[in-house]
DNA sequence: TTGACTCACGTACAAATGTAATTAAACTGC
DNA sequence: GCAGTTTAATTACATTTGTACGTGAGTCAA
């Protein structure tokens, strides 16, 4: 089932922000990187391509410009690129990954919050209200 | 501080197997990859070979064969990798990324309850005491 | 002490990646 | 209507990555 070739770290952060963009041209992906980056633009415009080719995003054609857009939801690739890192540099265990983010990490006080509030929903969830 | 290149994938799992060991020698580190990896005795070994180029690792002779060890602690390695990886995919958030591990991974019971005391510790460390 | 083997090492090489220069097309103010 | 300027599309290219082959040195059984 993994068919598409895995992003490239460069594909990701270009990906990255079309998602946020939810369907942009090159040149507005372009301008959401910080001049501090210092991408050409021509490079963006080959991610995308590439991108594209790959089957990631599509794109239409609006006049002599093309406008891409996801073809494969982010939450897809994010699973398929995360479930990657954690093969290979966890040896397939989630566990010491979250361990790993929530101890060396610098954790907000908010975000404490809603990590525990997930967690005690999912708990909830997983026990249905009859488990003690 | 970001010196040394990056860890490819390939290079990931064998550095991760060579933590697991602590050191080895080729062979060893090849022989925990199991058969179905269909992954080369000399694949490994130039794996380990730019590991070391790299700075991640080191090798002291013994007899004719290298003997490698980490020189980089996997921690940081880890935290390096895990960096890079939520700059690019999560625009530096880490939390969409713990979000993502509990809501769409499978989590085992066993494993909530210990995220949840982690989260426990560490809130409790935050508030012990001095709070800001 | 030789022929069959086993390894370690260096070498090789196509494909993928990061990055951009070039070329081509459209647009704008004279 | 064209010289100059933006922008889009194509092409380029060095490096890195994934993967392994060849060569030569060490080892063992007869």
């Amino acid at each position: 089932m993994t068919e598409r070739p895995a992003l490239s770290k460069g594909e990701m952060e270009v990906a990255r922000a079309l998602w946020d963009l939810k369907q942009a041209t090159v040149r507005e992906v372009f301008e959401t990187f910080p001049e501090s980056r210092g991408i050409d633009f021509t490079t963006v415009q080959t991610y995308l391509r590439r991108l594209e080719q790959k089957g990631y995003i599509k794109a239409r054609l609006e006049g002599r410009t093309r406008v891409y857009s996801p073809r494969i939801k982010p939450r897809t690739v994010i699973r398929e690129t995360v479930d990657d890192l954690v093969d290979r540099l966890f040896a397939g265990e989630a566990f010491p990954l979250m361990q790993h983010l929530i101890e060396d990490r610098h954790v907000s006080r908010k975000d404490l919050d809603a990590l525990k509030s997930l967690l005690d929903d999912l708990t909830e969830e997983r026990d249905g209200g009859n488990q003690s």
